[in-house]
DNA sequence: ACTTCGACTTAGGACCGGCCGA
DNA sequence: TCGGCCGGTCCTAAGTCGAAGT
C-alpha cells in the first residue's frame, strides 16, 4: 500500500456547492440546517484559553469545582434549544470537570480506591444428556470437564481455526489432559471425533436466544444494567468511575492472531485464588465469591489496575483496569497528544541530526539513524525482539529482517527504492515502496551486505538502544510518540486541504473522512474486506444507475412542461415547470449523496479508520475542526467517543491548532 | 549488557441489537 | 415482517517501554 498524499489532493470532484435541500437521511438534522446556526448559542469558550501548558496551574481545589455543575453561557438567555443541544448539555452535566483540576505529579495514581472485584464468568452447565460426542461413530458421554472443553472446540467448527494443523494439534493435546484416564485411553484422535451434534446444540441454543420474547430480553438486559451498576463502577478519589473490563475473561481456546504456535491451546478457567485485588486501605474490600478468596488483597496506588491475574497460554499479565472516558486514562492521553506537539517544536533539530548520523562512522549510529528516519517517514512502530516460538513471526522497525526488504535503484521511474513487505503488529501485512534519500539508500545497501535471510537488517540496534537515544533528544521522547505526531500533524493538513467552505454538511464529512483515511493509511489500519462487499458495491451501483434514469427522466419531464409552458400562460402550467425543477434538483442531490456514499464506501473497504481515530489523533484537531465549520460534534464522534475525548470537546475552541 | 517482568496502550475481529429497505 | 446491514460495544491479543533482576 503506497502512502501516497496525492490521492487526497483531488478530492475536489465529488464535493457539491450546494446545500441539501431536504438532506432526509441526515438524522435529525432540522437542528443544523441553513439558518440554524444562526440561533445555536456559540458556546460560549471558558475565559481561559485551550491552554495546553499550563496544566499544571495552581487552581485552588475548591471542593465544590469537582462537581462542575455547568455554566450556562450567559450569552444565550432564553432561546428554546434544539433537542441535540439540550442532550449535549444533558451529557456534559453530570460530568466531573477533571481537566481543569490542578495536576499532582508525584507517580501517585490515586488517593482513595474502592470497588467490588471483578465478575467471573459463569460456571460450567453441562449440556442436556442426549448431546453427545461421536468418537468413531459411537456416541460417548463425557466427563464434566472433557465435555467443556470440547463444546469450546464445537462452538467454533464453522471457524478457520478448525481447519488448521497447529490449532488442532494444540486443542487436542490440551483437551486430553482434562480427559479421565479412561476418556484419555479411548480418544485418541481428533479425526475421529464428531462435534456435529454439540455444534447443531450450540446453534440451535443461540437461535432460542434470539427467539426470546421482549419481555424476555427486557428482564434480561435490566439484570444486566444492574450487574453493571454494582460492579461496572469504582469510586476513585471520591468520584464514581466506570470500569473498563470488569468482566474475568472465560475460558476457552487462544485465539492467537497470525500463525501463533499458541492457537488452540486452552485457556483455562481463573478462579478468585489467581486474583490479586488492589483498592485503598480504609475502604471496603471486595468480597470474594462464596468459598472462595482473593490470591492476594493490596493498596498499591502508584498503579491504576483494580485486580490483576496471570494468564495460563502466555503467562501475560492481565488486569481490569478504567474506562477510557476516566480520568486516569484521560489525563494520559492528553498527555500524549502534549508530548506529540512537544515534538513538533525540534522535530526540525531531530530530522537533521539524523540526516546528519546517515554519515557517521560508527555502524550502531547509522542503523539508528535510518531507523528513526523510518519511524519518522513510515510510522513504523518500534519492532521489540519477540520469542519465536511463544509468539507470531511479526516484526516491527527495529527487528526488520533482511527478507523484510527489497532495494531498487530503479522502480516505477522512482530511484532509490526500498520495498517492504512484512508482517506487524496482529500479522497485518505492511507493503509499501518508497523512495528514499540517496544516502539512506546506500547504508540500507551495506547493513545488508553479507546478509541472508533471517538476520536483522539492524544487528546493532535493539529498540531499547534507539529510545535511549530518543530519550536524550527530548525527555519522553520514544519511537511512538512518531507514530501519534505524524498521524495528529497529517489528520491537521489533510483537514485544512480537504474542507472546502461552501461544501454542505455531508461534503465536509467525506472530507473529514479522506482525512482520516490518509492517517489510517500512514498507519496501516487495515482489516478484512466485509464479506458481500463486491455485492454490496453492485447494489450501490444498481441503485445509481437507476438514479441515473430517474434523473434522465425527471429531466424530460421538465423539458415537456417547459415546452408546454411556452405554448401556454396557465399558471399551473407554469407552476408545474417549477415543481418539476424542484424534482430534478431533489434527484440531482440525492444522486450525488449516492455517489459520495459509494466512493467514501469503497475507498474504505479495507481500512479501518477507528484504531487511529481512537488512539492517534489528537481530538482537539476534530473538535476545533466541527466547531469551525460548524459541523455537530456527534457527526464525527459516536456518544462513547464523546465521553473519552470529553475534554478535548470541553477545552479545545475552532482555533486550535495542533501544530503552532 | 542482557533478560524478564510489570503496567499500560494499541489493535482487529466477534458479537449484538436496532434499523432499514424489500 | 423479515433478513441483511451497520454502527457500537465488547473482547482480549499484541504491542511499547521502563524498571527490576541476573
Amino acid at each position: 500500500m503506497d502512502v501516497k498524499t496525492e490521492d487526497f489532493e483531488d478530492v475536489k470532484p465529488t464535493a457539491s456547492r450546494k446545500r441539501a435541500a431536504n438532506n432526509s437521511d441526515d438524522e435529525a438534522d432540522e437542528d443544523y440546517g441553513p439558518g440554524a446556526s444562526a440561533s445555536k448559542p456559540k458556546k460560549v469558550k471558558k475565559e481561559e484559553k485551550p491552554a495546553v501548558k499550563s496544566k499544571t496551574k495552581a487552581q485552588p481545589k475548591a471542593a465544590a469545582r469537582s462537581k462542575n455543575v455547568k455554566v450556562e453561557p450567559t450569552a444565550s438567555p432564553d432561546k428554546k434549544k434544539t433537542k441535540r443541544e439540550l442532550a449535549r448539555e444533558q451529557e456534559q452535566k453530570e460530568v466531573w470537570k477533571w481537566w481543569e483540576e490542578e495536576k499532582t505529579n508525584d507517580g501517585k495514581k490515586w488517593k482513595t480506591l474502592e470497588h467490588m472485584g471483578p465478575v467471573f464468568a459463569p460456571e460450567y452447565e453441562p449440556l442436556p444428556k442426549h448431546v453427545k460426542l461421536v468418537y468413531d461413530g459411537k456416541e460417548i458421554s463425557l466427563s464434566e470437564n472433557t465435555e467443556e472443553v470440547a463444546g469450546f472446540y464445537a462452538k467454533m467448527l464453522l471457524h478457520d481455526y478448525t481447519s488448521m494443523d497447529v490449532f488442532n494439534k494444540n486443542f487436542f493435546k490440551d483437551w486430553r489432559k482434562v480427559m479421565t484416564p479412561k476418556e484419555r485411553e479411548l480418544i485418541t484422535d481428533l479425526g475421529k471425533c464428531n462435534f456435529q451434534k454439540m455444534h447443531a446444540y450450540f446453534t440451535d441454543q443461540s437461535e432460542k436466544r434470539k427467539a426470546r420474547s421482549k419481555e424476555e430480553k427486557q428482564k434480561e438486559k435490566a439484570e444486566n444494567e444492574k450487574l453493571v451498576e454494582i460492579y461496572g463502577y469504582c469510586t476513585i478519589d471520591g468520584h464514581k468511575e466506570k470500569i473498563g473490563n470488569f468482566r474475568i475473561e472465560p475460558p476457552g481456546l487462544f485465539r492467537g492472531r497470525g500463525q501463533h504456535p499458541k492457537m488452540g491451546m486452552l485457556k483455562r478457567r481463573v478462579q478468585p485464588e489467581d486474583v490479586i485485588i488492589n483498592c485503598s486501605k480504609g475502604s471496603k474490600v471486595p468480597v470474594a465469591p462464596k468459598g472462595h478468596k482473593w490470591k492476594e488483597v493490596r493498596s498499591d496506588n502508584e498503579v491504576t489496575w483494580l485486580a490483576t491475574w496471570t494468564e495460563n497460554i502466555q503467562g501475560q499479565i492481565k488486569y481490569v483496569m478504567l474506562n477510557p472516558a476516566s480520568r486516569l486514562k484521560g489525563e494520559k492521553d492528553w498527555q500524549k497528544y502534549e508530548k506529540a506537539r512537544k515534538l513538533h517544536t525540534i522535530i526540525d533539530r531531530v530530522r537533521e541530526n539524523y540526516t546528519n548520523d546517515w554519515k557517521s562512522k560508527e555502524m550502531k549510529i547509522r542503523q539508528r539513524a535510518v531507523a528513526i528516519y523510518f519511524i519518522d517517514k513510515l510510522a513504523l512502530r518500534a519492532g521489540n525482539e519477540k520469542d519465536s516460538d511463544e509468539s507470531a513471526d511479526t516484526v516491527g522497525c527495529c527487528s526488520l529482517r533482511y527478507e523484510h526488504v527489497k532495494l531498487h535503484e530503479q522502480k516505477d521511474d522512482l530511484e532509490n527504492v526500498v520495498e517492504f513487505d512484512f508482517l506487524g503488529k496482529d500479522s497485518i501485512r505492511y507493503q509499501n515502496s518508497v523512495s528514499v534519500e540517496k544516502r539512506v539508500f546506500k547504508n540500507l545497501k551495506l547493513f545488508m551486505e553479507n546478509k541472508n535471510e533471517g538476520d536483522d537488517l539492524f544487528d546493532r540496534l535493539n529498540t531499547s538502544i534507539l529510545n535511549k537515544h530518543l530519550q536524550d533528544i527530548m525527555e519522553g521522547l520514544t519511537a511512538k510518540v512518531f507514530r501519534t505526531y505524524n498521524a495528529s500533524r497529517t489528520l491537521e493538513e489533510q483537514l485544512n486541504l480537504l474542507t472546502k467552505e461552501d461544501d454542505n454538511v455531508a461534503a465536509k464529512l467525506l472530507a473529514y473522512n479522506r482525512a482520516n483515511r490518509a492517517v489510517a493509511v500512514l498507519c496501516n489500519h487495515q482489516r478484512a474486506v466485509p464479506k458481500n462487499f463486491s455485492q454490496q458495491m453492485e447494489r450501490m451501483s444498481e441503485k445509481i444507475e437507476n438514479k441515473k434514469k430517474d434523473l434522465k427522466e425527471a429531466n424530460k419531464q421538465l423539458k415537456d412542461a417547459k415546452q408546454q409552458a411556452k405554448n401556454s400562460r396557465s399558471t399551473t402550467v407554469a407552476s408545474n415547470v417549477e415543481k418539476k425543477k424542484k424534482a430534478v434538483e431533489r434527484i440531482k442531490e440525492q444522486l450525488h449523496k449516492l455517489e459520495l456514499q459509494a466512493t467514501d464506501k469503497d475507498e474504505n473497504k479495507d481500512i479501518a479508520l477507528g484504531t487511529s481515530k481512537l488512539n492517534y489523533l489528537d481530538p482537539r484537531i476534530s473538535v476545533a475542526w466541527c466547531k469551525k465549520y460548524d459541523i455537530p460534534i456527534e457527526k464525527v464522534y459516536n456518544k462513547t467517543q464523546r465521553q473519552k475525548f470529553m475534554w478535548a470537546i470541553d477545552m479545545a475552541g475552532p482555533e486550535f491548532e495542533f501544530i503552532e
